[in-house]
DNA sequence: AAAAAACTAGACTGGACCGTCTAGTCTAAT
DNA sequence: ATTAGACTAGACGGTCCAGTCTAGTTTTTT
């Protein structure tokens, strides 16, 4: 009674099960951020698994409950870096780099930019969906960055006046105009893992004491 | 053979037509905005339209077309007013707050991010859409602050390197986090039209010598 | 008035797909 | 070996929908 939450009638709670059951979920990540809920077929889902349909069934209630499933899923495995608290030792300057990298490495990714285009393509039919990645995302993230610079306000290194609003527009900051390219699957082919996204630029504001709160 | 491109068999060319393929846009526009291309009906096209399925196919090729039409159509009305260049009689200040104003209030206007919401969740299907959105949209506001941001900088009132980056960035601080919250309809009973957004807090930044190209 | 064109209402075809069901196979425990 | 539960392959019912077709009505043109 542990695992499979409503459709449960799994009595074997060993690997095996789970492995199937985590295939399944694999195969689901694929084809719904792939094609998008409204296009991706439980067929597809069996094929891409290499599973009969019945064993979805057996672990998911349907496909809603199987996008729930994979959303949260990957909510949780995917922004769960970005939820981090700050390396308080580093210099400030190091720490936002930080930060930001670690952003944008996991916001940019092919995959985020699936998860949050799916998630904005069926907000109407899973609103607490988009709220769980919103607070568990971008949230969480301006949170752990604002209580940064509180601290360093508190140190008298940075002048900030209303920190979460501060930590809101540096990720804005960052974002910048590629993520809506991306979002658009405009500019697909960009610099991807490797490229520095102008991070510097906007780091280096703090420079100017920035009233970016 | 002037009007409908390739549905065409429409002899009289008088302004009852016109009116008649103006409700059927005006329908399919709230119906595909309103539920997104996957799950808006011909049929629902229709009722809202006031108007026979066979009419539709008479001044429309098919479902993909409609949606192409409603597309374009809303991007040239919607996207017009941040289209146009500054006025560049004005104080900086001044200009730079209307174009801020001007850019959110069409930006997050609910048509506005029902329009880009359908065309996040198509743009696999419909890549030519997005990028017109684009183009005709963010790039084209960049673009004109940009020119504008070169003049400023010519003249000696702000020092702008990189102007086109410049005026991306402004833009990317504007939306903030408020765009990804409206993406994902959260927050939609916040201030909507009246609210000022923190614009001038954004705008300010140039008393800092704000380097953000 | 007569003819032509536009339009309407609704039935219909063909296809996709969700979720269920059946019948049979494989695996593991007793 | 037997038995129970997990799994497979595929068929099936029901629903929904894009696009077509028919038959009749309204509007416009001549």
């Amino acid at each position: 009674m542990a695992r499979s939450s409503t459709a449960a009638k799994h009595g074997a709670e060993n690997g095996a099960a789970r492995s199937k059951r985590d295939s399944i979920l694999d195969a689901a990540t694929r084809v719904f951020l792939g094609c998008g809920y409204g296009d991706a077929s439980m067929d597809a889902v069996a094929r891409e698994a290499g599973v009969a349909k019945q064993t979805i069934y057996s672990y998911f209630d349907g496909k809603d409950a199987l996008f729930e499933a994979i959303v949260r899923d990957k909510c949780d495995q995917l922004l769960e870096p970005i939820g981090l608290p700050e390396a308080r030792g580093n210099d400030p300057e190091t720490a936002l780099a930080r930060t930001a990298r670690r952003f944008l490495d996991v916001v940019l990714a092919p995959e985020g930019m699936a998860l949050f285009r799916a998630l904005v393509a069926e907000c109407g039919r899973f609103p607490n969906l988009a709220e769980a990645f919103y607070r568990s995302g971008p949230l969480l993230a301006a949170g752990n960055l604002a209580d940064y610079l509180a601290e360093l306000d508190r140190k008298g290194i940075l002048k900030v006046d209303d920190p979460l609003r501060a930590a809101r527009l540096f990720f804005a900051l960052l974002r910048g105009d590629l993520y809506i390219r991306r979002l658009l699957d405009l500019d697909a082919a960009c610099a991807a893992a490797d490229g520095d996204y102008g991070i510097m630029r906007v780091v280096h504001l703090r420079r100017f004491r920035l009233p970016i709160d």
